[in-house]
DNA sequence: TGTACATCAGTGAACGCGCGTTCACTGATGTAC
DNA sequence: TGTACATCAGTGAACGCGCGTTCACTGATGTAC
């Protein structure tokens, strides 16, 4: 009735004809947990896997044709559910210019609640062909920095951020998440302040430039001496709020 | 009169007696010859640095104790460096604040100049003992992280940022860049601006966003109203010019 | 209701590989007499 | 000046390991008659 194997951690039922693609979900999830748990890649061998959802390692290739396709397939839904922390982030708030922040800081939850897919994703260097071969469109609606991108024209639409390439703006706010989620990620034993407020002195902090490198005009050494100098009067629009913080 | 071996890429002069000591170095040349060219730290075995440098595996064992401390050493150098390219950024100006900017800059150039080192250093989960059992002043003295402490400090005594913890206002200005260098180095192929631009960009933005946020008074939600509304005057002090761009 | 048979989920043993590391050794180099 | 010898840099063969993957197979499940 039930298969064994000397190295399984978990005698397993054979499944039914039919429902030989449980099994595929349970070797999934074994990876995602082995991933997850030894918070490293190098632990997750085809035999770990194999061990863990209590069968033995030829099985995984009845599911997957090779290693790397299972690892793909265990990080297949990391932009998906990113997606979805940011949609949850943005529900209800009206301003782009705090759903932006708001994004931000979810960035940071998901990579801390999703730490070695996200390292895998957005920390290490070699991709999946597929991603590497993408057009930047692609990338971009694949990739949950469409959203982003979106957020960041509305809040030029609605004259809260001043006009410029909304891509490169996107990527700015990115490139400043990411600094906190990955250090956060890969130096977890450094003296951090509060991880709470960290992320949300950062994500003030980059709003703040972003706010003033878009709406005032001039050089960096313009913004800069007039900044020092005396903060200029600029058009005025309506405040946004406390950003990182209160949602809704 | 050569040592030969059949896997070896150059044959090797045996080290004449008392000379031991050149191969030791040969062997932490190659091994960071290695990581600099693959790119990959898997691609860096004991076998490889040995054939590398023209010379059997058991021979690295008569210079280093096991492959750790091979990659340790290998390493070792990474946090001087980075404080010889701060040093240099730094050389001959005066502001403060121009100074954060340049070392940013250099931080990001540091990491695009030595790929490997810095991913192993600044980006993989699992160190060396010795620096996790560092304490923060430690930390601070040897890893080029002071310098920028520092800096901090003197841009608020010189009254260019308002005051505040100026190692949680380092750390803010770390991880903002520290986002640039490590996405640069783990997505290369991403359809990123051209590289110069978008670190000045970012740092520009980093830099102002730390200024507004120390020197306007109030919680993030007064700032980014105040901002938004009518930036106000605050008492001047002397313009830091270009912060990105110009050196010296 | 019983039986032969096709299907299919999964097994067990083995493959070749490269790895870090060990250990007994070799042979050139320098030194003492 | 010549020779025996100690030193020391480096070798060669082997160890055990875990890995990804292959392949012929087994045996439970369901179906046709």
């Amino acid at each position: 009735m039930t298969t064994r194997t000397a190295d399984t951690d978990v005698p397993r039922r054979r499944a039914r004809r039919g429902e030989g693609d449980r099994l595929r979900e349970d070797i999934l999830q074994a990876t995602i947990g082995l991933l997850a748990e030894t918070g490293d890649l190098d632990a997750v061998s085809i035999r770990a896997v194999a061990k863990r959802v209590g069968v033995t390692p030829p099985s995984i290739y009845l599911h997957f044709p090779d290693k790397q396709s299972l690892l793909d397939a265990a990080c297949e839904p990391v932009f998906a559910d990113l997606a979805r922390y940011f949609a949850e982030a943005c529900h209800g708030v009206s301003s782009p210019l705090e759903r932006l922040g708001l994004m931000g800081v979810a960035y940071v939850q998901f990579a801390l609640d999703n730490r070695e897919p996200f390292r895998i994703v957005f920390m290490s260097r070699c991709e999946s062909d597929t991603i590497m071969s993408m057009t930047p469109a692609d990338l971009e609606a694949q990739t949950a920095f469409g959203p982003v991108i979106q957020t960041v024209v509305e809040a030029q639409q609605a004259g809260l951020l001043g006009a410029g390439n909304a891509r490169e703006v996107a990527m700015r706010l990115w490139i400043g998440v990411h600094g906190v989620a990955s250090l956060l990620i890969s130096k977890p034993y450094f003296p951090w302040p509060p991880i709470e407020q960290l992320v949300n002195d950062f994500v003030c902090m980059v709003g703040l430039g972003l706010l003033v490198q878009t709406r005032v005009p001039g050089s960096a050494a313009d913004k800069f001496a007039t900044m020092l100098a005396d903060l200029p009067v600029v058009e005025s629009a309506s405040p946004a709020g406390n950003v990182p913080k209160s949602a809704s």
